[in-house]
DNA sequence: GTATAACTTGCACTCAGTCTACTTATGCAC
DNA sequence: GTGCATAAGTAGACTGAGTGCAAGTTATAC
């Protein structure tokens, strides 16, 4: 895509590269909060302000690392096959991820990811952080929905905010489990399990689960 | 409860209350951005130290207000009749909320709530410190959930996630409709409608939404 | 009425993030 | 290759949030 870039092009990325690297190897060894923003330019070889021009918040130092996927399910109901309601698009999409080890879904063994989490789950800051990615994900979800499911804007809106909830749910919890140590393979039965019960609540509803008589009236 | 209070826990009310209005009053007059901590301080008679040792940050200045519902979906599930379900008492709740014009529905028509909600929905930041709130009260519902309807501990949470999500957009809606300068009662009927639709799709899943086939396999 | 504990204050400090003016390196035309 | 426009990087001062500390002040207990 981008191949006959020039030599200021490369060099960019390789400075970007370079600060979110050094970054997370002193955010990992000292803690995100002893790690000072100066530190940070001093041991990546630049100077404070041109992080700042790569990297607008320290928080970015981290977190933009999984901005790329925010939003991915909009694109997934959005590219579905024509046949194919969204939700279970979307599930098939999840399941594929956890198979793959796709990152995205915390089900991962690649150490750099394992880093990452820790990171982020280590600190609260980056934890609260990580939820504009998940606003906007429901919101690029609740407009894919609306438009090409033909769903009120309320409804979609209502069904894209559950649907990235239980979604986001299934993540953290496999983030939380493979930090703690388990590998992936071991996790992976467990983690498919789940997600079949996420995607079922969600297309069942949780009457039957909550002792249901569905509603009162 | 706190009636025998001595002068010292007053004057500490009194001081309280007067940070906090102050502050208020110059976040909606001038933006939240706009007013720093010393303005605040000198404003409210107190010097900057002080101030901090009431509001730990300048967000809590703001959404401290909000801060004593956060746990309320748990207590709600908790104090259930025993012949309900977790979800009817939820909704009963939710809609007994909107007619008395609970300002944490966001349908209300008092000043000082609709200031609150300009100010909030105004500042990013503000908005996105409230997710904090929104966290903790999926936790304490999951934990309601899983102690008083036996639900296993994901599935607490996953039901706990959803319902959360889906009472907060609720909520979101009908406060921006508020500040877009709807009246209370014009709005009434359209959030009793929201209401009853989100808490139906909760109960009864979006597989008949989203073109159906429940699930695929 | 004094001792004590709680509250308040001023000051100096660190760190994130911004602004301005300046230097250096790259891309490109010739 | 030379030169120039422009993009990238640097230095250093500045603002504002938040903290630590040592001193001052005030309510309360005795």
């Amino acid at each position: 895509m981008s191949e006959q870039t020039g030599l200021r092009e490369r060099k960019k990325l390789r400075t970007y590269q370079a600060i979110s690297d050094t970054a997370l190897a002193l955010f990992a060894e000292h803690g995100y909060d002893q790690v000072s923003i100066t530190q940070v330019a001093e041991a990546a070889e630049v100077s404070r302000r041109t992080l700042f021009s790569y990297f607008p918040t320290k928080e970015d130092l981290v977190i933009s690392r999984m901005a790329d996927h925010e939003t991915e399910a909009g694109r997934v109901v959005r590219n579905r096959p024509p046949d194919q309601p969204p939700l279970a698009a979307l599930r098939t999409h999840y399941l594929d991820g956890l198979s793959r080890r796709d990152p995205i879904t915390g089900l991962t063994d690649l150490e750099p990811a394992l880093v990452l989490y820790r990171v982020i789950l280590g600190t609260p800051s980056l934890v609260a952080g990580m939820f504009k990615f998940k606003v906007n994900g429901e919101e690029a979800l609740a407009a894919a929905l609306h438009e090409t499911a033909a769903l009120p804007t309320l409804t979609a809106k209502l069904a894209a905010t559950q649907i990235m909830a239980v979604m986001w749910m299934l993540s953290l919890d496999n983030r939380e489990r493979v930090v703690a140590g388990t590998c992936s393979d071991d996790l992976y039965p467990h983690a498919v399990a789940a997600a079949e019960q996420g995607f079922t609540q969600l297309a069942n509803g949780l009457g039957t689960l909550l002792t249901a008589t569905t509603t009162t009236t």
